[in-house]
DNA sequence: GGACGGAATGAAACCGGTTACAATAGGCAT
DNA sequence: ATGCCTATTGTAACCGGTTTCATTCCGTCC
C-alpha cells in the first residue's frame, strides 16, 4: 500500500505475468503475427492495456538488426534549398518506413564527421551527405561500418561514393552563357563561402579560362540580406559591371532587392541571374532567371536510393539530374550600354 | 579458405575471443572507464581494429535504457520559419547530446499521429509538436508512454502539455494594430489553410468583433507564388481595400512582389504586414513590416526544456516568448485615400 | 613469513524483446 | 480405443552489449 507508484515502464514479462500467458505468446499478440486464440489474444491485450505497455524499440531493433533510422547531413536548415529538399527526402523515405535524423554541418568537415559519429552511435543504417569533400575521419567511418552512404547535390561518377545530384560548374555554366549571350562581358559574381562547400568551389570553377570577360568576385554570408548590402554598396556609383551572376538565389534574391533599393532597374539597367530557383524566385517582380536544381527529385532518388542500399544491400549507381534554365530573360536583358534601354522590353516578344 | 567472406558484424564477443580476453575487459576499452592495464588495452584496440567493430547501438540502448533521440513534428520542412526553428533546436539538442529526428505533419492531425507512433516505435524518448490540436491517438500514445511532449509555436499555459511559444492572437493583433493606427479600415487578410492549422486560427481570431473594420479574408495555399497571385487579382481593378495584412510572411512577400507586379506602390498606395518576421523580409524592397516571432529562440528553449524533462524527469513550465514588430513603417503607411500621398514619406520621421 | 589491500580480469547474470523447437490438447479417421 | 494431425502455448536459447561480484595476483606492512 504505502508502495511507490511503481515507476519502471511495464516489460513483456510484466504482461506474460499479468495475462498468465508466456513471453512468447504476449510477444506474437504485440506483432499480430502468429495463431493465437482469440481468448488468449484478448486476455493479454487486455493486460497490454492495463499496464500502459509499448514495447522497447531498442529491443526489438537488438534482434531484427535493423533501427528503421537513416541520417541527413546537411550544410544547414536555414536555407530554403536544403530544407526543400529534406522535405522531399522524408517524405519518401517514410514511404519505406525510414525514419530521418538531421544533423547540420555547417561547412565545415570536422563538425560534419562529429556529427557523423553521433549519427552512428544512435544506430543510423545508413548517411545522406553534401557533397563530396569530407574529414577522412568520416571516410573511416564509413569504411570501419561498412555503412551506405550517399552523397548528393553533386555528381561525380568516379567519387568513392555513389553521387546523386547535379553538375553545379555546368549549372553555373548555364547562367554565365545566358549572360554572355547577352553582352555582358564584366560581372559581379556573388557567392556564399568557400571553404567546406565543394558545391560552390565547383560552380566558381565555370569562369575559368574567359580572357574576355572580366569577373568581379564578392564572396559573403549566404543571407539575403548580406547580397542586399553587397549590391547597395557595389552599385552606389555607377560601376562597369553590367550583371550580377549570384551562385544562390538567397543571393540573387538580395541582389535584386539592393539594386531596387537604390532605384536602379532590373533588367533594364542591371541584369541578375541566380542558380536553384527557390519557390520565391518565381514570385518576384521581377521573377528571377535562375538555373533551376531539381532538390525534390534529388531527395526521391537519394531516399530511393538509399532505402535500396540499406534494405536490399544494392549499392546505387551514381545519378545524374538536369539542371534547367528558367525565366530565361525576366530579370536579364542584353547588356545596356550596347543596346537602346527599352530593348529591354523587346526580350519578352521572343 | 573456400570459406565466404564473413560477413557477420563483428560483436564484442568476436574481440574478446581475439584479443584472448573477456567480454568485459573489451567493453570497458570501448568505454574508456575502468582500470584496463596500457598492455591489455593496447592488445584489444588492436583486436577492435582489425575487425573493424563498432558497438551496437541498440545493445547499448537497451541496456542504458535510453536512445538519446528526440523527434519534432513540424507542419513541414518547406517554410523557412520551421527551418529555422528546426536549425536552431537541432543546433541546442545536439548540446545536449541529444539526436533529433524530424516528421512532417503536413497540417493532418491523423498524419501527425501516424507519424508520432512511427517515432515512438523507433525510440525516440521526447518530442516538440507544433500547436495544441492533436489527436486523440496522439494524446494516448502520449499518455501510454508518459512521453515528454512540448508544444511549440503556441503559448497556453492551460494546455495539457508544456507550451513553450509566443500567442499568436496577440501576433496578429499587434499587426492589426499597426493598420488601424493608420487607419485602414478596409483589409484584405492573406492566410494559410485554417484546417490542421491551430496557429492560423488563433491569429485569425484577433479580428473577431471589430465592426468598424471590413475585412476580407482570402485563404491560399502557404506560398510566395499563391499570395502574389491573389494579389494580382484583388488588386487588378482598384478595390476599396488599402491593407494587406499576411498571417505569414511568405504571404506577405507574395502580396508585396504582386502589388509590385502591377505597378502599385508599397507603402504609398497599399499597405502590407506581415507575421513572422524571415531573415528576407528584412531585405526586400521596401522592407517588410512584421510582427518578429522568435523561432531561433523558442528552438532553444524546447530544446532545454525536453532535454531536462528527458534527461532529469522535471517537467518544464509553460514559457512565453515575446513578439515584436519590426519595420514598423517600412512597407506600411497611412491610408492614401484620407491623406495625402507624400504623408507616407514623413513617416520616416518619427 | 603470513595477512592485508588494491589493481586487473573473468564468469555470469541481466537488459527486453524474438523465435526455434518442444509439448500439450483436442479433433477426427480408422 | 488408437494413432495422427494440427492448432495453441510454453520453454529456453539468443541478440550484443553492461555490470556486479568473485577471483587472482602482487606488493607491502608488521
Amino acid at each position: 500500500m504505502a508502495g511507490a507508484p511503481e515507476r519502471r515502464r511495464a516489460t513483456l514479462r510484466d504482461v506474460a505475468q499479468k495475462a498468465g500467458v508466456s513471453t512468447a505468446t504476449v510477444s506474437r499478440v504485440v506483432n499480430c503475427n502468429a495463431l493465437v486464440s482469440e481468448g488468449t489474444r484478448a486476455r493479454v491485450q487486455a493486460a497490454i492495456d492495463a499496464l500502459h505497455f509499448v514495447p522497447s524499440a531498442a529491443a526489438r531493433a537488438i534482434n531484427s538488426g535493423r533501427t528503421h533510422v537513416v541520417g541527413a547531413l546537411v550544410p544547414t536548415l536555414d536555407n530554403a534549398i536544403f530544407s526543400r529538399f529534406l522535405d522531399a527526402l522524408e517524405e519518401e523515405l517514410a514511404g519505406y518506413g525510414l525514419s530521418l535524423v538531421v544533423a547540420t554541418a555547417k561547412d565545415d568537415i570536422d563538425r560534419e564527421a562529429e556529427r557523423a559519429k553521433g549519427l552512428v552511435d544512435i544506430g543510423v543504417e545508413g548517411l545522406i551527405v553534401s557533397g563530396v569533400t569530407h574529414s577522412p575521419v568520416l571516410d573511416a567511418l564509413i569504411v570501419k561500418r561498412e555503412l551506405p552512404v550517399v552523397a548528393t547535390s553533386y555528381f561525380d561518377p568516379s567519387y568513392h561514393l555513389p553521387t546523386i545530384g547535379y553538375d553545379n560548374e555546368s549549372a553555373a555554366r548555364s547562367a554565365l552563357g545566358l549572360l554572355l549571350e547577352n553582352g555582358h562581358r564584366s560581372i559581379a559574381v556573388y557567392h556564399g563561402p568557400t571553404t567546406g562547400n565543394d558545391r560552390t568551389r565547383a560552380r566558381l570553377k565555370a569562369f575559368r579560362n574567359d580572357p574576355q570577360v572580366e569577373f568581379r568576385y564578392c564572396a559573403m554570408p549566404l543571407g539575403v540580406s548580406a547580397a542586399s548590402d553587397a549590391a547597395r554598396r557595389d552599385f552606389a556609383e555607377p560601376p562597369g559591371t553590367t550583371a550580377v551572376l549570384a551562385l544562390s538565389d538567397v543571393l540573387a534574391q538580395g541582389a535584386l532587392f539592393g539594386l531596387q533599393a537604390l532605384g536602379i532597374s532590373v533588367p533594364g539597367e542591371v541584369s541578375v541571374v541566380g542558380i536553384d530557383d527557390l519557390p520565391s524566385s518565381a514570385a518576384t517582380t521581377p521573377a528571377l532567371t535562375t538555373v533551376h536544381l531539381p532538390v525534390r527529385e534529388m531527395g526521391q532518388k537519394a531516399a530511393a536510393a538509399l532505402a535500396k542500399w540499406v534494405e536490399d544491400g544494392v549499392r546505387p549507381s551514381p545519378e545524374r539530374l538536369e539542371t534547367k534554365v528558367m525565366r530565361a530573360s525576366s530579370s536579364l536583358a542584353p547588356v545596356a550600354s550596347n543596346l537602346r534601354r527599352k530593348d529591354s522590353g523587346m526580350r519578352e516578344l521572343d
